[in-house]
Order: C-alpha cells, then structure tokens, then sequence
DNA sequence: CAGTCGAATGCATACGCATGCACTGTAGGC
DNA sequence: GCCTACAGTGCATGCGTATGCATTCGACTG
C-alpha cells in the first residue's frame, strides 16, 4: 500500500496490456478506441487509482482549465463576486484562482506565466494599465463590475449612471429637496458614473447639491462611517444622502445609529447594489439591485469566447438595475 | 509587435548567446554562473519580455507554489477564512485555488491531480473523508477551524469548548437564569464542540437548558431568524440565547427586530466568532473571539512543513478564544 | 613547464500527457 | 480470392524547464 511515487499512463497501459497513448485517448473518449480496450483501460486506471496530471496536462495542450480573478481585498464586495464567479466558472469546467491586486507588479507576471487560460478583472481603476497590459500578451481578460478607460477590453458591467439617476429619482420623488452624497472612488468607473447618473437627475430637476453635503472616499463602511457626521453637522443639515454603494450607507447607518439620529426621520439614505445585508430587517436599505448573477456570466461567456479563440473587438455588456426601495430613502 | 507565440527560454539562450541550460540557472540564481553571463541574460529576458512558464516549471520541478482552499460558500465565515488566508500564503509565496466542496467525488480528483502543492480545508465536516483520503494519496492536507474525527490529519482549530464555556459564563454572570441556545450542525467540530463547553458550564452552574429553548440548524442566519421566534413564543421564553456563530445570533437579532422584541432587554443574546459585523453600533453583539490571524497562519504554518517533507504524526493546534462582552447579553 | 583543480558552461534527458502519423488486421467489394 | 478501406493501436515526438553529468578553459601548484 505504498505509495511508490505517482501513477502514470504508463502503469495503467502496461497493466491493462496497451500502449500508452492508447490509454490517454481511452480515457478522453477518443472515438478511435475500440469499448472492449476503453473497458479495460478504465478498469486498470481504476484499479491503480489513475489521476491525471494535470501539470502534464497542461504543458502538453497550452490550456489549463484554470481562470484567475483579480480582486482588491478592500472593496467588501469581493466575496460576493467570487463566490458566484466560482460556480460560473464550475459549471463550464473551470477552477478558480484568486490574485489581489497589491503590487500590480508581480501580479502581471503571476498571470502572465501560462498558469491560466484567462483572467477576470474585478477591481480595476480606471487607469490601471492591467488588463491592457495582458490584452496585449494575448492573454484572454475581461473586466466585471468595473470597466477601464481602454475600449478594446471586454467588459461585463451594470448600468451604473442609470443607477445613479433612478437613486436620485427616488430621493425626489420622496419629498426630499436637501440632499447629500457621499461618492465613491473618481478613479473608477463605478464611483465615476454612479455620481454623474446621480448629479444629472438632481440638475435636470432644479436641485442644488452643495460641495458642504458631498464627500468622496473609498467603497469601504469607513467612509460612510466617518462621513455622515461631517455631512450633517453643518449649521444646515441635509435631510437624504446618496452613498455610491451599500457598504457606504450602511457606515453611515452605523454612525447615525452611534450618534442618536433615526434613519430616515433624521437622514435618509439610498445605497447601491442591494447586498445581502441591505435586506435585513435591521437595515432595510433602500438601494439600486444591480444583478450579480447575470453580469457575472455575461463576464464569463465573454472570457469563454476569448479563450476559444475570438479575436474580434473589445465589447462592453451593460446590465440594467433595478430600484428597490425600502425604509431608509423615506422622508417621514 | 505581433505575438509569434511565446518566448521560451531557448529564444532568451539564442539572444543571449548561451545555452538553454545557462539561462534556466542565471534566472534561477545559481551561483555556478558567472556574473557577466547573468548580466548578459537578464537583459536578454527583459528585452523580449520572457516570462518562464510556469506549467513546464510544474511539470519539470513537482512543485505548483498554489495551495487550493476547500470552503464551504454557504457558510458565511468563508470570506474571512479565504481573505486572510490569500494574504498569508501570498507572503509565503503561494498563490490560492479555491474549491467549494459541492460533490466530493470531483474535488477529491481535482486536488489530487497534481495541480496543489497542498490543501487547505475550513468547511469540513466530523465524518468527510476527504482529508483523510488525501493525506492517504500524500497530497499536504491541514484542516483549518474545523478539525475532522482523524487524528492523523494536521488541524488548525480554536478552543471552541472554552469558548462555549466562557459564553456560558457570560450569560450566567450577567444574571440570566433561564437559557436557552441555538446550536450548530453536530457534523461539525465546532458545531458540537462549542454546545458541549456551553452545556458543561451550565450544567456545573445548575442551571437548566430545557430542550424547548434548544434548536439545531446551520451556521447561516436563516436558522437564527427562523429558530428565535420558536424559542420565544412558548408560554415562559428564555431570557437570553447563545447562538452558535456570530451568523446565526445576528439572524436572530434581525428577527427580534423584526418581531418588535428588544435587545436584549426582552432577549439577549450571545454570539461566537466575533466577525466584523459583530462590531457594528448597530449590532454590538457580545461573542467570543476567535483569533482568525493566528489560526490561519499555523494553518500555513503547518501546511509548508507538509510541503516541505514533515511526515510525522498528525498535529492539533488550538488556539484561545477571548470573550467580548459588548451589550447585547447583558440582563437589563 | 607539466599537471591538477575548479569555475563556468553546454549537452542530454526527465517530467507525463497528447497527438500526428505509420502500421496491423479484418471486413467488404468485385 | 485479391485488393481496398477503414477501424483500431502503437510509435515517436513535442510541450518548456530543470538538472546531473560531461566538457572546456584558465589559473595555480610544485
């Protein structure tokens, strides 16, 4: 019962009596095998306890039926993405490899090396020179959630100005005239057109946003957190607050909660995502759903397509949101 | 500009005037090649932008540098686990495969296929055969936050007896007499472990846990939502609850929210973990820490000695939990 | 000056699977 | 009953890197 190193193809065609590469075509289904060998072949990899390997595997046929994501450990979506982006990939055969996206440095090499068929990007900024860079490799790339300033790269992304605007809409149409935000990242497309979405409803409709009632920060709680009291300790206070995404609002949340105010009575808030925690009865967040699951195979159909050899130009798959409004936009 | 396929190393020897054998060792840093021919081949490499490949690395050394995690993605601990764990491997040089332990069948082949140099498993369950059955095909395996019921197998776990007893304590000392507990899958080691240190305490204490404050279910916060109003609608209801994960005692405050009931004026609770969430103004849930740092980097810890040869016994490390009191166990 | 040693490099091969091509045997056609 | 055709296998080689061993050449010893 020793494990006398590793099972090859070579073990299992001596001991089923054939030639090695008549094993390794049994065992892919080859149609060229006759049943009775593919029987017996089968029956002596099982007997041997045959895998594969798949090191061998993938030098031998350049692929490796691996795709790397690149995500940025900050951003509190990251589970979210991967999570799904895991079953995606398992459904078409794929596994899952993470990168976080430090030293961009090294990570160019680490996916450069031929150790994936492909890779998704999650957490570009708008000038990172990543996905270009691997485009230009010849490696497969597709960003998700975000896209980059480069069009040629293929990108699975919501509507994120639409969003923006349908956020804007919904503090209107609930009555309220004084309204903050608290915006995400300039340097990504997601904090860029959700604030542009948003900006372009309240102009069209006659409302102010004042630089005192606007903070720009990260896509963390941190920044609601840390924000709301700057906000809305002014002389003037604004009564609802647009933050770029759910993680903001529910800082800020926290933070109205730490320091006495009652949401929506004292401010109210739109988040955007709709996360799982937007739903709990605690928070009941009203916020902008973008649909994760759709865009996540919309990301992986455009790297599957890359893989399989499309050369053609950089496309952009846009994804409508959905308004869900619940307790926390209200104006009382 | 155009890609003619990629650089091998023998384009890297053919520019630099050497031999293949030469450039593999100048890249590699051996010290049997002369300082000037380093040179020569370094530049050489940086001219054509010459990544070595890191399948025909793979195949040629028997080492990957990737360890795969098995996680379980409907426990909501996953992301923690996976997050800090890609940054502790990432400093040991190790990139992270993720595999979400579905059909086991499947991922027994696919980690035994030579495509890890090791195994990380957080969701495992007491009776998984999984662990046992790589180690048994000499594939590294150390199990992480769970441990499995085979000794043999290397376990990176917290003290989650204690921990069950010190939350006990908590409760008990805060005055509560009537207890009730939402515990975890008794398949896992901290489902069961964590019930009997809570037991233990109450039991020496004596104070009853009558079976109709007591309800089992996963580590999701369904089970906390769904089991908080069972246990609270009899005619006497418990006045505090200690739930098995942080997860579940916030579905349960969700529920209480939701029911009108007041924390933990009407009930208190008691969580474990200590997750992030466990620290919100808006949650303040008292738990019990789990040292997450610590525990994940003896897993890794563990796992490299495994990698790098160790073949002795199979090795427990226990870590200690510290307990938070915040308000939510108090007894007002 | 012959002999020796060692630093520096090249040669050849292994790693394990996939696959183009050559080959064998048998069935079918005439 | 001979030849064609094709299904079924084996042979040989490629994938790109790492590495044991042989080789070269210069320097140093006696």
């Amino acid at each position: 019962m020793a494990s006398e190193g590793r099972v090859t193809s070579f073990d299992v065609a001596r001991a089923a009596g054939v030639s090695q590469s008549t094993v390794s075509r049994a065992l892919r289904n080859d149609p060229n095998i006759g049943s009775r060998t593919v029987k017996k072949v089968l029956e002596a990899a099982a007997a041997l306890h045959y895998v594969p390997s798949s090191r061998a595997r993938a030098l031998s046929t350049g692929a490796t039926n691996r795709v790397a994501m690149v995500i940025d450990l900050d951003n509190p979506l990251w589970p979210l993405l991967v999570g799904r982006m895991h079953d995606e990939l398992a459904g078409h055969g794929y596994e899952l490899g993470l990168v976080a996206s430090h030293g961009e440095r090294d990570v160019e090499t680490q996916l450069a090396d031929g150790s994936v068929d492909g890779v998704i990007v999650s957490a570009s900024r708008l000038a990172s020179t990543l996905p270009d860079t691997l485009r230009g490799r010849g490696i497969p790339v597709v960003l998700v959630q975000r896209h980059s300033s480069d069009p040629d790269v293929d990108a699975a992304v919501a509507d994120d100005a639409e969003g923006g605007a349908a956020a804007a809409r919904m503090l209107l149409e609930a009555g309220h005239e004084r309204i903050g935000a608290l915006f995400g990242p300039a340097d990504t497309s997601t904090g860029r057109e959700r604030e542009a979405g948003f900006r372009r409803v309240l102009t069209e409709a006659g409302v102010d946003l004042p630089d005192r009632w606007v903070r720009y920060g990260g896509f963390e709680m941190s920044h609601g957190f840390r924000s709301l009291a700057e906000v809305t300790g002014g002389r003037t206070a604004p009564t609802a607050l647009f933050c770029a995404n759910d993680t903001i609002a529910i800082g800020a949340l926290n933070a109205a909660h730490a320091a006495g105010l009652r949401v929506p009575r004292d401010v109210a808030l739109v988040g955007f995502d709709d996360i799982e925690t937007a739903s709990w009865p605690l928070v009941e967040l009203s916020t902008i759903r973008v649909p994760f699951d759709e865009m996540l195979r919309s990301a992986v159909s455009l790297l599957l397509e890359r893989i399989g050899g499309f050369t053609g130009l950089g496309r952009r798959v846009v994804h409508p949101v959905v308004p869900v409004p619940r307790s926390t936009h209200l104006r009382p």
